[in-house]
DNA sequence: ATCGCAGCCTGTACGC
DNA sequence: TGCGTACAGGCTGCGA
């Protein structure tokens, strides 16, 4: 569910609330969203203070006093929100659940329990964010260095657009929707997209996450996949896509049908006219 | 370095 | 109505 739009969202709302609050207590009544052992988790985390509220790419931290990250990763289902009345029992699928010192509680919510947190030294943390390509949104991502990163590789440019340390944030939705914008095949390979390609897919991408976020992310059917952020309310950007999920319907820019077909066992959609 | 796949989980949609 | 199957926004680890 949640890419970089949906993280930006979620980390804005918490930023409003959380920097100078101190954990009281936690309570994991799903262990495995703890990456590692509980006790030393809920240990770590019980009494500390939250400083700031950090994203790079889809990971989310909350940095703790004693030079500490509290990092978390939404994986699939997971949300973040704060109740500022805490609600009795609490919310649906809470997997764990953090009571702060001003009496409102932070509530992990995860269906699939596919998210995971962790606390680590910052120092550890700055390891594994270094190990993450660049940040979309952030100036040292230009055209030149999409292109150079794509074409060390003889993948697929889509596939290599969902890999983490060659560019942060980009899931299969905005990923599928940049391509479509750029008018790039999904299936061409990373290093035949030339500069003119690289230049256009760059732009896509930096447009369709901003204006993502201006959306507050997407939302899609069914129930649990619905994306919310803390306050309840749903992304708006379903509304503005173009390729993801609609195979058959006509193409919005030269009206040929789009085509779905699997790469690295994710769909992907596609206008097999205008991208190539 | 790249690939194809299983696995981690739960819920929904759909066909029979 | 019930049941089986496929699929879902992510990522890791394995063998080849």
């Amino acid at each position: 569910m949640p890419e970089l739009p949906e993280v930006e969202t979620i980390v804005r709302r918490l930023r409003a609330v959380l920097p100078g609050r101190r954990v009281e207590e936690a309570d994991v009544p799903r262990p495995n969203v703890v990456r590692g052992s509980v006790d030393a988790f809920v240990e770590e985390i019980e009494g500390s203070r939250v400083e700031q509220v950090e994203r790079r790419g889809k990971n989310l931290v909350f940095r703790l006093d004693g030079d500490r990250a509290w990092w978390s990763h939404l994986r699939m289902s997971g949300k973040w929100r704060v109740e500022r009345e805490p609600s009795d029992p609490p919310p649906e699928y809470a997997r764990a659940l953090f009571s702060l010192d001003d009496g409102a509680r932070l509530v992990f919510q995860d269906v699939r329990t596919l998210g995971e947190m962790e606390v680590l030294s910052a120092a550890a943390w700055a390891a594994r964010s270094d190990a993450l390509g660049p940040e979309p949104l952030d100036g040292g991502f230009t055209p030149e260095v999409l292109r150079e990163r794509l074409a060390r590789s003889r993948r697929a440019v889509k596939e290599l657009l969902l890999d983490q340390t060659v560019v942060a944030g980009l899931g299969n939705i905005y990923a599928v929707e940049a391509l479509w914008r750029a008018r790039v095949s999904p299936r061409r390979r990373g290093a035949n997209v030339g500069p003119a390609r690289a230049r256009r897919l760059h732009a896509a991408i930096v447009d369709v996450l901003s204006e993502a976020i201006g959306q507050a992310g997407t939302s899609l059917g069914g129930t649990y996949l619905n994306w919310a952020d803390d306050e309840g309310e749903r992304g708006r950007f379903r509304a503005f896509l173009s390729a993801y999920g609609r195979e058959d319907e006509p193409c919005p820019r030269c009206g040929t049908p789009i085509r779905r077909f699997v790469q690295a066992q994710r769909s992907t959609w596609s206008c097999p006219s205008c991208q190539r």
